[in-house]
Formats: C-alpha cells, structure tokens, sequence
DNA sequence: GTGGTCTAGACCACA
DNA sequence: GTGGTCTAGACCACA
C-alpha cells in the first residue's frame, strides 16, 4: 500500500488518505484483518503532521472500515469490502450526477457529455498518449 | 436570470454566484454587453451581504467575465461566450477525469462506469424516475 | 479636435477628457481664445452623462486652462499655452521616474530600462509594424 | 523582506502589497518555496486589518505566485519567478508605451522624451543630485 | 444610483 | 498556530 498527498489541492490532506483507504478497501488491495501504517509512521512516510493521520483513522473507525486492535494498532473490518464498495458506489454516482446536473443546466446536449465521458474513459483505461513510456519490463521494478 | 444560493453547503456563496454566471453565459443565458443585477440588487433578491456579490463580481473581472462600466454597473464582456464555454468544458472534463481516475484505480471496470454514467444521464435529461410524481394533473394543485 | 473616451478603462472619464484637452493645448491643437465644445454638444457626441463633462471642464477652469466667456461658452484662456506645457512635461517626468524607480527597485539593470524604453520609442514614432496597414495616400482623407 | 504600505496613496493598500510581492519575486529577493509572512503577522507589522492582506493573498493566489500549504501558510511557487518576471516587464512596457504615446500625441519630439528619460535614469541609478545630501560621514548620526 | 476599499469582528476547517 | 468566509457598516469616487 501506497499513499500520496497533495497538501496543495483543496481536499483536507485528511480526507485524501481517507478516500485512499476506503478506495484500496473497495478494490480488494486492502483486506480484513489486514494492518494499516501506524499513525506515527505514516506521518513520517508523508511527511506531515501525525494529527492528520489520526483524524483519517478515526473517522475511518466511525465509518466501521477500521477497528482498533488494542494496544496493537488498527486492522481493517471484516466487513469492510461491502461497506467500502458501497460507498464507493454512492460516490461515483453523485459525482457523475452533480457534473452532469451543471452540465445540463448550461445547456451542454447528451451527446457532447457522451463524448466527453468516453474520451476520459479512453484516456484512463487505455493510455495511448506517450507522455511516460512506463516500459513494461521496468514495471514493479521500484 | 434567476439565481439561488445554498448558504449550507461546502461551496462558497460567492463562488455559487461565480459558477453560475459563467455557466449563464457559456449557455447563452446571459449575453455580450449584457447588464448582471447590481450588487445591492442581488444582495437583497438573495438575502446576503454585498460583500459577498462584490466578491464574486471581482472575480468575474479578474477572469474577464465581467467589464466595469464607470459608474453604471458591469456587463458582460463580448469576448466571454468563448471563455466561458472552455472554461466549462475544461471544467466538465476534470471532473469526469478525477472521478474516473479514482474509480478505475479502485478496480471499477470501464462497463460498469460506462452503465453508471448512462444511468445519471438519463435521470437528469429523461427524468421518468417517480421520485417526485409531478403528475401534470396535479400540477398548482398544492 | 476629437475626443475619445473609454469607459472600461481605470481612468475616470473626466479626467481623460481633461487630460486630452490639456494635451491639445500643450501640443498646440487647441489654441487661445478658441472655443471648446459645449457640455451638451460633447456629451451628445460621447455619449456619457453631461455630469461627467461638467466636471471636467470645471477642473479645467480651476486649472486656468479654460476661461468661461459669459453665456457664450468656455474657451481656452490665452495664457494656457505654457501652464499646458508645463505640466504635460511635469506629468511625463513623474510617469517615467515612477515606472524607472519600480524597474529598478526590482533589479532591473539600467541598461535592459533603456532598451525596453527605445523599442516603445521606435514602435509609437516609426511604426513599422504592419498591423494596421495606414495607406498614406488615404492618410486624412477621413 | 520588509514591506512597507501607504495608506494615503491612489492605489489600494491590498494591491501595493501585490505588487511588492511580484516584484520582489521578479527580483529574486522571494524565491520558490519560501514561505511569506502569515496574514495575521502581516497585519501586525504593517498595522492594517487582516482581512486586507487576506485580499492581496487571495489575489497573489489567483495571479499563481503564492501556494497554500493547507493548514501552514502561503509559500512562492516554484514557477513563479518566470511568471512575474513576465509580468513585471510587461507592466514597464505598458507604462512606458502609454507616457511615449501620450507625448507623442501631444506633439514631443521623440529626442525630448529621450532627454528626460536619462535624466529620470540618472536620478535613480546615480542619484547625485543635492536634495538629499545624506552624506556617508553622517549616516547614523540621526 | 453604481462598484471598490477598508475595518472590526465572528466563526470555521485544517494541521 | 494557519488561511478562508461571511456579516455589518462606513466611506469613497464616479456618472
């Protein structure tokens, strides 16, 4: 598991690792029973202050995707990946909604939204623009 | 031009009152050399401070949505259609990338994105959905 | 004479009137005795509030550069010449002491001022740049 | 870096801040990741209301020369030194064109403007001239 | 009437 | 501690 933080964006450096682990959970790179960095070495792996790690733990605690293991440090929930996938669900949902909800209200037709979302589409799942070569063989190799 | 301000949510008044301008215009709402209400019109049509308008209006010159007429009040700049479509479609296709992004690198694959992107765009430009029943016959019966 | 003015701008519209017509005088244009248009007649011909002219011309008298003739009028005092002059020279030695001391304050070397100051020399007194191609043989047939 | 602020001047206290910023950007005496006085301790030594330095952050902000680091304070960005270099030479050739233009329309000869040029030069680079004496052996001596 | 600036002071999220 | 938002209210130049 890897995390990274933009302490420059508009998203609470908090948040962002939030989103991380619950996205991680939701993907399956993160499962039950599974330990997460301790609080005081996050901090020290990103370089930022160990109160914004706990306030991401804790919250992940009252979303029921962590649980303490006492004295040990935080596990995630058994229970986690349903949770996790659920709201991940739920977010993407609403974000797809609140852009295409503007969109429409300025006048932008179906079709163009369409294009616009394969375009993106394409350009995720298959990257075909060479910006970073990413050679296969060198792949995982960092 | 009507417009509305949620004083609760997690954007800014004064950049409700941005984005909707920009949006008014990108859509062919608001017009080159259009007059937008004034400041203390707005102010009191919305129920908050001039500030807060003034705010958003000096935003909107310094993107060069907005031009000053000494005096008078503000206009639309003739050359803000063109910005202001760009800006939106910039916009838009953020958007659809970030949550793309995060969506893919959690593992959603592209068809089930594509069927819950297809699934928002029906409910905003088809809304059969009975949520609200809205029965035309019921229609100012309340 | 003719008079242009741009509402947009950071100059008050007054003042640009004043200072065209200080300019006229100091460059010869507009010579003693002669009259000036009436408030009315220039605020018809650039279509802005009469206010705005009044003012101006009122600064004028207060700078003894126009001279009321009685129910007739206003018109350039005989005196005005030199006192246009004057402050033409006064007002373009204090504009370049402010841009050259912010230049220098900031590090830029005497040397990069002086080449900067001869391509805007160049450019407004030879104007050699084809971007409006200024036909002299249409030249004041306006 | 020291900052000083007129209040009495035509231009607004927020935005002498702006341009002392830029240019001390320009100039290199602010380098990228440096991180600038806090609004509050700002607001201290220059003695204005908090909420005026807010402004020219805010501004800076939009003008890409400061970066928040969440929770922190406002660093120069690292792109920033080109970006107000750029801007503060544009601003000296615009200053300059408008006097030149100015004169030239008001009938002096562009040797005239040359003239004053070098004296105003002069003046700022080797400021012989006797108003100030400040004569080394009584430096101090105040 | 118009917008622009500034102050004083409160409240907030964030680190 | 940090910056960001909002209100209330004053004052200003301008047209």
């Amino acid at each position: 598991m890897f995390f990274t933080v933009d302490p420059g964006g508009d998203v609470p450096i908090y948040e962002q690792i939030v989103r991380q682990i619950q996205m991680a959970v939701a993907g399956g790179l993160l499962t039950g029973g599974q330990m997460v960095p301790s609080v005081r070495q996050l901090a020290v792996d990103l370089a930022i202050n160990p109160n914004t790690i706990a306030k991401a733990y804790t919250q992940l605690q009252n979303e029921k995707v962590l649980e303490p293991l006492r004295g040990r440090g935080l596990i995630v929930r058994r229970d986690a990946l349903a949770r996790c996938k659920k709201a991940r669900d739920r977010s993407i949902a609403a974000s797809l909604s609140s852009v295409i909800d503007d969109a429409a209200r300025s006048g932008v037709p179906a079709d163009d939204l369409r294009q616009l979302f394969e375009a993106q589409l394409a350009e995720t799942f298959s990257p075909s623009d060479p910006i970073e070569p990413s050679d296969p063989l060198e792949n995982g190799a960092s």
